[in-house]
DNA sequence: GGACTCTTGGTTTTT
DNA sequence: CCAAGAGTCC
């Protein structure tokens, strides 16, 4: 023990009693810049210096890339490796793989992404006879994955709502389980559901599991849905060493299932929970932080949480102003200039955004200013044809039974194999229930086939048997093996396609990575893993340049500079999100969340007029910004639309400074119509009026100084 | 069987 | 406005 001061010493007393419990369940509640990825580091470190085995650990991380860098942290601090840290998704694939017969699959599994499931669902649709149009294969999906995140089953949903859509949907569903059992694939929210229920149903894994892993830590627990939830119970069934963090305002993946009442509710669900709160906060000014915290105190679903600076004043965050995005772009551009000059590096900047859409307009700019940037979008690279075409490839010499994968390249590069034969192929391994690669290892079987066919399709099937005699390579070797075999190389030649080629190059030698850095690398593991990569996966904080991305990329993330762009109504708070979700606070989080990655300079802007989808519409700035004090509010300098032809100013006459007591989004009560939420709040001369959707169904329009409306809450804490 | 054009639809966030 | 899917023509 003497050497815990070493690695304590740095720590707070909150911090202190974080890393140092032992046993039993463990919330820590931690608010933004409070040092919480370093308590959980330091905690697993301290737990292998008190004697603790490195591989009765288990941490969870929310991104490869945080499971990554803490091993890295871990390295630096010179603690032995031999932890498991990883995220949800990849524990559940490892452990699906190392138990696969229990788990019902074949170890090398495909793993399905948006595209493969969507094809998938086509294939269901086709096989059920019902067209695209009336069920589009997307909303059927994304039903199906709420179903699964709360663990629900077709068989569940058969005895539940007799209702006649339901029935339809459960049949779908069903269906679309047995295609992917068919095919040896699962989908992302498979492999949770999956594991959760070997969890819950094999107590003899279970408690192998809760030996093997006797101390579970998992960040950012405000962002695990039910079945994740069930996991981390399930693994710390017996031993109870759950250790989780996280924070009630970030929270903004509610609209994947994640349950922010997992967190708020831990200390009823683990009775003997030690709770420990981190509320100050290393990273930000006080102006920086001020400004957020404006923005977040009118949630109502909230533990309410001072965010305390520990850092001296510093420069007051801004509100710029555009007349268009163009001249956002253009102002985006000055601002980082001007932070280069007060001496920041490229690299210590970040520019997010809303939605991905909003990323072409910046990036023009930012080359037209001769701007080092990089966009963090890690799973582009993956949709790329080219690299979609080479993985398909990859996954049939893994997994023969892919249909997904199989269909996309049996006729890539063209080979005659059109969609007459194709089908001909896929009706006699359905009619006659053989797996598709027995159908095309024997020929013979399928009567419908032309001799012309047969001759082509047999050459496909001699291709791919070449390419197994790879299997035993590299990983690198076979994919430069397929890339040359398969005649995908040919054609990118022949079209002069050179981006494809560099493409196909990287992922060669992101695999000649994976051999060297990993035990015993194959193809199938490798696979996998690719499949799980995300988007914040790709942020490079090495790189001398300026980072874009989406505000949900940006968490768990810090920039000295941060500007966030398009702070609008329709974008923050999205329009969708007001209409169909009434979720406007993971909204004001989701803000939140962006405002406090900022260290030091925080900068907002809007634009009075966007176009979207080829049609422009006027902008206001953003509710959750309106009237808040404290920020800078300035016209985009430059932008000679923002003045009016006499030069003089009038933005003040256009957004009212007044501050409401009530937020659009807000659940209230009303002493005779009971609980109700704000859908809209009108300023008036007379002062403002609220328009209210209450319980009851009923809709009225109140004026707030007379209706009495209080706040009110449904969670009590 | 394959390449090309036309149409339609879609508003976000992602493991 | 732009991409994916459907339809059309060779």
């Amino acid at each position: 023990m003497i050497l815990d001061e070493e690695l304590l010493g740095s720590l707070t007393d909150a911090q202190r009693r974080a890393v140092t419990h032992i046993d039993g369940p463990m919330l820590v509640i931690a608010g933004p810049g409070s040092g919480k990825t370093r308590v959980i580091t330091h905690r697993v470190a301290y737990l292998i210096r008190r004697g603790v085995k490195p591989y009765h650990i288990l941490a969870i991380t929310f991104t490869n890339k945080a499971a990554q860098e803490m091993r890295n942290r871990l390295t630096n601090l010179h603690i032995p490796p031999g932890a498991t840290i990883c995220t949800f998704h990849s524990l559940a694939a490892r452990l699906l793989r190392e138990f696969s017969d229990k788990a019902g699959v074949g170890p090398d599994f495909s793993i399905y992404d948006d595209a493969d499931q969507k094809a998938a669902m086509r294939a269901v649709l086709k096989s059920c006879e019902l067209d695209t149009q009336s069920n589009p294969p997307g909303r059927m999906l994304e039903k199906i994955s709420n179903f699964k995140n709360n663990l629900v089953t077709p068989d569940n949903l058969a005895g539940e709502e007799p209702e006649f859509i339901t029935k339809i949907l459960a049949g779908i569903y069903r269906r679309y389980q047995e295609y992917l059992a068919e095919n040896n694939a699962l989908d992302f929210d498979d492999l949770l559901m999956k594991l959760a229920f070997l969890l819950r149903d094999d107590a003899q894994l279970r408690d192998r599991l809760n030996n093997r892993y006797q101390y579970v830590l998992v960040d950012e627990y405000q962002d695990t849905n039910h079945c994740q939830y069930q996991i981390a119970r399930g693994l710390a069934l017996n031993h109870s060493n759950l250790f989780v963090t996280g924070d009630p305002d970030q929270s903004i993946y509610g609209w994947r299932g994640a349950d922010i009442h997992n967190i708020l509710a831990f200390e009823k669900d683990y009775p003997e929970t030690g709770v420990v709160r981190l509320e100050q906060n290393f990273r930000s000014t006080p102006e920086v932080l001020e400004a957020a915290d404006q923005v977040i105190r009118v949630n109502i679903k909230r533990k309410v949480k001072d965010l305390l600076s520990t850092r001296t004043s510093g420069a007051p965050c801004e509100l710029l102003h555009y007349s268009s995005e163009y001249s956002e772009a253009d102002g985006m551009v000055r601002w980082i200039k001007q932070l280069l000059e007060a001496g920041l590096n490229y690299r210590d900047m970040a520019v997010f955004y809303r939605v991905n859409s909003m990323s072409r307009v910046l990036e023009e700019a930012l080359r037209l200013g001769h701007i080092p940037y990089q966009i963090v979008r890690g799973l582009e690279f993956y949709h790329r044809r080219e690299i979609k075409d080479m993985l398909a490839y990859l996954r049939i010499l893994v997994n023969p039974a892919d249909q997904v994968s199989l269909v996309r390249i049996i006729n890539r590069p063209t080979r005659g194999i059109g969609t007459t034969t194709l089908n001909r192929l896929l009706d006699h391994s359905q009619n006659t229930h053989v797996t598709i690669w027995q159908v095309l290892s024997d020929l013979e079987q399928v009567g419908s086939l032309g001799v012309s066919a047969r001759a082509k399709v047999k050459k496909f099937v001699d291709l791919i048997n070449k390419l197994h005699t790879y299997l035993e390579k590299p990983v690198a070797e076979i994919m430069r093996k397929t890339y040359e075999l398969s005649g995908l190389e040919a054609i990118h030649k022949a079209e002069c396609h050179e981006e494809a080629q560099a493409n196909v190059k990287e992922l060669i030698s992101g695999a000649q990575r994976y051999d060297q850095e990993t035990e015993h690398p194959t193809l199938s593991d490798h696979l996998q893993q690719i499949s799980l990569i995300s988007d914040a996966d790709a942020y490079d904080m090495e790189a001398g340049s300026v980072s874009l991305m989406t505000l949900h990329a940006a968490k768990g993330l810090e920039f000295p500079g941060v500007l966030i762009v398009g702070v609008e109504d329709g974008l923050i708070p999205h329009t969708r999100s007001l209409m169909e979700r009434q979720d406007v606070e993971e909204e004001r989080r989701l803000l939140f969340v962006g405002m406090t990655r900022a260290k030091d300079r925080l900068a907002l802007s809007y634009a009075g007029s966007r176009s979207f989808q080829g049609s422009t519409s006027v902008q206001i700035l953003s509710q959750f910004v309106r009237g808040i004090p404290g920020l800078d509010h300035k016209r985009g300098y430059y932008d000679d639309l923002d003045y009016d032809s006499d030069g003089t100013e009038s933005m003040d006459d256009d957004y009212p400074d007044e501050t409401y007591d009530f937020a659009v989004g807000q659940l209230v009560r009303h002493p005779q119509l009971g609980p109700g939420r704000i859908m809209e709040i009108i300023p008036l001369r007379k002062g403002p009026k609220a328009i209210v959707q209450f319980q009851s169904g009923l809709r009225r329009t109140l004026a707030l100084k007379y209706a009495n409306l209080e706040p009110y809450d449904p969670y009590d804490y």
